[in-house]
DNA sequence: GACGTAACCGGACTTTACCCCGTTTCTGTC
DNA sequence: GACAGAAACGGGGTAAAGTCCGGTTACGTC
């Protein structure tokens, strides 16, 4: 009857009540994300009101971050299809410094509205964010700009400061924990819409011949 | 005798004992970021190391993050002085653009050098950091873009960006634990080359008229 | 030089991320 | 349907950040 969706899901790898557990953890974390916020989410609380063990939480998630990690990878998932996939001017086809374009005020949207999110993604030892990051923006921004052929040198370097300085600002440099309600003055739809402006100024001002 | 070198320190604020007490723990960090890397100095060891108790090293610098920023403090405040009052083209004088190009080449050293520590001195909860970060780097390159008169919209969203491109890669998206000798096939200051060179070209590109 | 106050000191205490390992549960095979 | 091996589970244990408060020490005043 109720056939899987997916019909062989992880083929050898990962056992039945691995997964469910897995789908457990990643809904209670989502709704104790949405109740206390990011930064209030314990593992020990996660375990507890997950029903499971401490230890079955790490070996899920390595640790705290992979969680966060873990719940941005689905959403990322999805964003990464209408980017590979989807329609122009965000998907392929279209000319590629309107895709650049695209991208980022697609990218910024996905990022302010992940932004707790994506924050406590981060490891606090180690290097690299392993999901969120340049890992899909920087080549992807690269294999545009190449195709836009500016006659760039080194579009290598030049990708991943652009890709920071699209995801900078929302990861870094922006406050995190503004209230539900927002902050005075501005407005995440506001900062969005700010944020995006610019990087179009950006990518017109590098595009220009 | 032994005057000292500041007439009067910090007038009213400040007991003697706890400034020295300051320095004894700056300099028992500096000692133990140079022998374990600046992710092993934990409080502890840091207060038994400086003979001192654990609540004064709090009292002192609040947190953990509160340590390296005031170890990095120091020297940022250094870096802007070259910056505001150095010899051109960094300092004030010539031309805006080349003062841009020449900021982001120091920057990006400066950061390079001290990347361990800069990214030690992040907070884990709260949002930005207070010291490093576009707080210095944004309203500077805010006003070299203003003075370079380019006709560019909304100076503050681009120079929060602009900040974000070049400190963003070192501090956010780069290996951070090499160990000392540096890593396979791209030592530091090559890196360093590469990512001053892509900001040059960035800046060219925008200041292009 | 004694005194009162305010700031400082220390270390025990709490919280939280993360580890370890004996025990349980699953899954493929006979 | 029972077995064996492997993988997952659980929860107590450790380390390190950050808090608290009673005792101590420095500094300005008389």
């Amino acid at each position: 009857m109720d056939s899987p969706l997916v019909p062989f899901g992880r083929p050898p790898t990962e056992r039945a009540d691995a997964a469910r557990n897995r789908e457990v953890l990643l809904c209670t974390a989502r709704a104790m994300i949405a109740e206390l916020g990011a930064e209030h989410v314990t593992m020990d609380g996660l375990a507890e009101r997950a029903g499971l063990g401490k230890g079955t939480v790490f070996r899920r998630f390595g640790t705290r971050a992979g969680i966060f990690r873990a719940l941005l990878d689905a959403e990322e998932q999805r964003f990464q299809c209408e980017v590979l996939s989807g329609p122009p001017p965000l998907g392929p086809g279209g000319d590629p410094v309107d895709r650049l374009i695209a991208y980022g005020r697609a990218r910024t949207r996905f990022l302010l509205e992940r932004h707790e999110i994506a924050r406590a993604s981060f490891e606090r030892k180690g290097p690299v964010p392993p999901a969120v990051g340049p890992n899909f923006s920087g080549p992807h921004i690269r294999m545009l700009l190449a195709q836009a052929a500016l006659g760039l040198p080194d579009p290598d370097t030049l990708s991943l400061q652009l890709a920071s300085a699209l995801e900078g600002p929302a990861l870094l440099f922006l406050v995190a924990d503004l209230p539900p309600e927002g902050r005075a003055g501005c407005g995440q739809d506001d900062l969005g819409t700010l944020l995006a402006d610019g990087w179009q100024t950006l990518i017109e001002r590098i595009a220009r011949r």
